[in-house]
DNA sequence: TATGAATGAGTTTTCATTCAT
DNA sequence: AATGAATGAAAACTCATTCAT
């Protein structure tokens, strides 16, 4: 038995513990979301323990993908309120592909959000999740804009897109290892590009093209 | 007992009926594949039956996603072959859109490929959907590359990541019925424009950055 | 399709076909008894036409059963018919071993006779089996009887309990080729003396015994 | 909901009502093991309490086995072990007939064993079966030889060959009830003498040539 | 006779969640 | 707070058998 988490700081300690275990069991199969009974064993509590922290098996994916959110977010940030460069937007295009090489989880978690995480969450969770990734994107989005002298609102425009980009790229190159092999044939040559510099050259064009417009209304 | 589907032609028509039977169904609640019990009551037809044309539950979903994706190409390769026009992009987008209209299963399906429909595939059913997927877009895209004077293989490209924006913002956008009435309180409003004409946007700024760049090598 | 066989001598045909497909996809693995589906096939035949020669699976696997307890009586019947000799009983033990070893079916199938033939047959087919078998039994049993001077049913009493030793010996000592591997170790030596060597022997003790006590009445 | 059981001691309670709920069972139908469904209902538990004590369904079936044969080898040894007495053999016979008719589920359990139970076992499992088993005929088998002055090794051999002719007789004999009204008949009467008589006998005259015969090297 | 399409009963196992201790 | 024993819903798939053609 674990010793007893009594205050809020070591409470923290503990939920961010079994987050940590299900990144890490999430990893090492992005197949299927591990279960509990492993994320519990992998942080070394018992089943029921985790539940003293998360409601439901959803409640720690979200939470996981939250995190990844927030932090790639945050690395947008960080780019744009950097003061500007000369070549601002390659800059950021370098910072954001490394943020999703650093963080491989994120994106394989979000294929599954889909099909997975909405499933039994409770509305107010729901609300929650959803509450704190439109404001960083607001936040962000704003700074885009004050950033490059765009129009309020365009900043998150640019945000979303550039994700959908990004999510619906990986979802159309990331295979599976049993897949690999499959597609090694020459005749898939073409499905097949390195999501990475595919990601940048998509990423590139798109922006040429979002900055050369004029500003949507 | 249905009456037997004795010739190859009857047989055809009894594997499109449960196929219509399994999209019906999953149109009604998206959020998981129906069960194949489900799928053969909806088709009036035993369970048995439903195994006779599909060797698992999977092969039906597939073979549901390989129709709507041809058709997508179908309607891509149909408009850009349809002679020169001198708005041919803006043409494209509009049926291109309206065709994920009518097949709103279509990305629903896709965000589930990715968890679900590879999980019990065989090897030989998996590289046939992906083999018949890559060649109807390097088809399209060849058409493309014709249409639009691009160095080889820049169609399969810019179809590809068309696509993936296509899909990546669906994912942000398409929210299940029971999250609508979640997000309507107006702090959500910056993360949930309207799919179809952001889409629109999204496709007409990138293709603008696409066609501007320099072909890429 | 096959011609049809019209005549009974196309028939007997047709169904020795049967069966012998059967017994050669039941030696490939003898773990479970093939599928109906598998036999079929074997013999080139529909599915249906199978159920026109045997009314059900089990029946197809009692007639295999019956024609090598025929076969195996009958060897022993020549063995006793064959004019006193000096070393009789070494050579009845030779000729039955050797029978087994050349229908390796036989005891495979008894095996599985408990718990799967008897499950799905008729009353009538299970009597017109068991008659067969204990006519055969008695004739022969009644054989050794007058061959060896024995009292009126000691032969068959000498029979059964023979055929209890083999059987029994068999499946003690009869290992599925997953098994071999697991019991290749020293330690289950005592276990897994060889079939044929150890049937030899215990036959011999038993009739030893047998020939020595007075005849039970 | 069962109290539930947290120390070892009540572990160790409710893994044998299991085993005692399938055991009736199975008694009641010894044609095919019962479900899990079944036993959990007998046992008054969840179907998924019974996989927190046994891994899968053929486990419980191969411990019932393990039981009941640890126990015959029980017999055995306390009947060589309890002092020279003047018709040890006799004893020995009558203790082994009276262990088998008190445990009518051995030998049913045990004509199912090789269709059946090695079917779904993991190796360990199925090793850590035949090694106790072994380890357990081997202990039995030398204080055979100690007792009857027999060389090393001959115990466990009588042995096997004993059951083993028990085993066979009463695959030969026992009928299931069905069959009995069939066989009643006059003409069967060859094949159905009472088993335990039977094999009172057989074991007899086994044991006699056995003896008689030169140790066998 | 021969065919093979259609039927549908039947069962194991997993795992999120609860709650007695 | 922590534990882990108990729960029970849920679903894919096989295959013997039937019967329309």
């Amino acid at each position: 038995m674990k010793s007893r988490a009594i205050d809020s700081e070591d409470k923290a300690v503990r939920r961010a513990d079994i987050l940590a275990a299900a990144r890490r069991l999430f990893l090492e199969d992005s197949h299927q979301l591990p279960s509990v009974s492993r994320i519990a064993a992998a942080a070394s509590l018992a089943k029921g323990t985790v539940y003293l922290y998360f409601r439901t098996k959803e409640e720690i994916f979200t939470a996981l993908l939250a995190e990844d959110f927030a932090g790639l977010l945050n690395e947008v940030h960080q780019t744009f309120s950097a003061g500007t460069q000369p070549d601002l937007l390659a800059h950021f295009v370098e910072r954001y592909v490394a943020y999703l090489d650093a963080r491989p989880e994120l994106l394989r978690l979000d294929a599954m959000a889909y099909s997975v995480l909405e499933q039994n969450l409770s509305d107010a969770q729901l609300r929650s999740f959803k509450l704190e990734l439109t404001q960083g994107l607001v936040r962000v989005g704003s700074v885009l804009d004050e950033s490059l002298g765009l129009p309020s609102g365009r900043g998150v425009s640019l945000l979303m897109r550039s994700y959908a980009l990004t999510r619906g790229l990986w979802q159309s190159l990331d295979f599976p290892t049993k897949m690999r092999a499959l597609l090694a044939e020459p005749v898939f040559a073409p499905i097949r590009p390195d999501f990475r510099a595919e990601l940048v050259q998509a990423l590139q064009e798109y922006w040429r093209g979002a900055m050369a417009s004029a500003p949507t209304p």
